[in-house]
DNA sequence: AATGTCAAAGCGTAGG
DNA sequence: CCTACGCTTTGACATT
């Protein structure tokens, strides 16, 4: 449905800026490391794509899918998921105090390069994607549905902000270069790749 | 320590 | 009613 809502009006795509100043960034949840065991873990299954649990991202449900959202290997997340009771751990086993929700612990997924790319290199063609497009390309990518649509969400308000404080919203299309001219969708395959595709080497970024 | 960025949570809203 | 959107805030990480 929004997906018709779109075109809001002056678009400049593309965006890649500071991220790629200078970060190594391999993909590796945080949020394996940290916790994530106990309550999602059950609902959650690895293998689950979630194409449903995408659905509903509403409150209560945390889109963060960690382990499929990065399928990426090459950062090792630390064992210390038993060592790491969660906060929720100090509460006494006492009364009905009403507990705000408040699973403490977010997680922060850092995408691939590969991810990243691709993600940009859709955003800069729409920066609306319908709800098959989003799917297939959260198979690709192997995130899920919630990650390819917070991400475009974040990056259209990114984009926005950025244009509006600069007061110039020229130049966002040069930035677009930075972006190999190579169709990655073509790498299709190479999607399955990412742990060696994030590998080129960082510091030429 | 302070700052900036990123991904996601959360709130309010609009469209089907 | 549900979904997705814009926008704001939160939480974690990186860099200075």
């Amino acid at each position: 449905m929004s997906t018709g809502v779109l075109s809001p009006g002056g678009h400049k795509a593309s965006s890649s800026p500071q991220q790629t100043s200078s970060r190594p960034r391999t993909s590796f949840l945080i949020q394996d490391i940290l916790w994530d065991g106990v309550e999602r873990g059950t609902r959650m299954e690895q293998g689950g794509i979630p194409e449903d649990g995408e659905q509903q991202d509403g409150p209560g449900v945390s889109p963060a899918q960690p382990h499929d959202a990065n399928p990426v290997g090459d950062a090792q997340p630390s064992p210390l998921t038993d060592a790491e009771t969660p906060p929720c751990g100090h509460d006494p086993p006492q009364k009905v105090l009403p507990r705000p929700p408040r699973p403490a612990k977010r997680s922060r997924a850092a995408f691939t390069h590969s991810q990243v790319l691709e993600l940009e290199r859709n955003f800069s063609r729409q920066k609306y994607l319908s709800a098959p497009e989003r799917a297939h390309l959260a198979q690709n990518l192997q995130l899920s549905e919630t990650q390819v649509k917070i991400w475009f969400q974040n990056r259209r308000y990114k984009t926005k902000r950025r244009a509006g404080s600069s007061g110039l919203e020229v130049g966002t299309a040069h930035k677009t270069s930075i972006l190999p001219p190579v169709p990655l969708l073509a790498l299709h395959g190479a999607a399955r790749c990412l742990p060696c595709l994030c590998y080129w080497s960082p510091a030429a970024w």
